[in-house]
DNA sequence: AAAAGCGATTACGTTTTGCGTAATGGATAC
DNA sequence: GTATCCATTACGCAAAACGTAATCGCTTTT
């Protein structure tokens, strides 16, 4: 496993999640669309891991989904953000501004003996 | 599992490792005490989660440990960033920034149809 | 009209992570 | 000498991630 992969794995995991959740309230977003848009960023997603995030982020109450079902059971689901996702998404943007404030500061306030 | 719970484990999971990089950067973390920086950020992390992680990241090469091995089977672990460890860091940096900006802009490159 | 391609999701089996709790063990304090 | 603290390890279960392959309906090609 390259180091990439692993860098993906283990961090930019979570980015993807935060930028699903942004597309999401700007517009419905589709799985196919999203696993392309992910690879513009220089992300790699399969679908494996994609649709399974999608189900679960909705089951949180995070998004919802609606599927025109006259179109067969491959038709595209479109996921929009809820409010309940949106407080999630606004919380985590805070969080993201601590974070890089951290990540800017030297000091450390509770150095280990 | 309450909604806080679920940000965690999706999201800011993520944030806890990009943390602990950056600390292990500025001088020697040790476990224990990470634990309890984490908390004072309002995460909350157990030792199943935080330790066989620092064990992750070391195997990675983004940290490399040394302990008393005088002082028994439990003495403290100090973790410090090597150079790859650095790379990743800035890296990762770099795609938060670039989230960031993303974060701000309402507009939709690549709209689905 | 049969075949090939495309957009999109679903299914599946394996490996890796995450989580909480409990066990361990040395050092210090009382 | 036993109770407490610091810190890690062990363990077992549940969830998530991954890649690949299968599926399905529609559209284009030949």
């Amino acid at each position: 496993m390259d180091t990439n992969a692993l860098i993906n794995k283990e961090i930019l995991l979570g980015f993807w999640k935060i930028h699903i959740l942004h597309h999401a309230a700007e517009g419905p977003v589709v799985g196919q669309w999203m696993l392309q848009e992910l690879q513009h960023h220089g992300y790699n997603v399969s679908p494996g891991t994609l649709y399974p995030l999608l189900k679960r982020l909705e089951k949180h109450g995070w998004l919802r989904s609606e599927v025109d079902s006259e179109r067969g059971p491959k038709a595209p689901r479109r996921y929009y953000l809820t409010a309940a996702g949106h407080e999630v998404l606004d919380l985590v943007e805070r969080q993201l501004g601590e974070l890089q404030r951290e990540l800017q500061t030297q000091v450390r306030k509770f150095p280990p003996k």
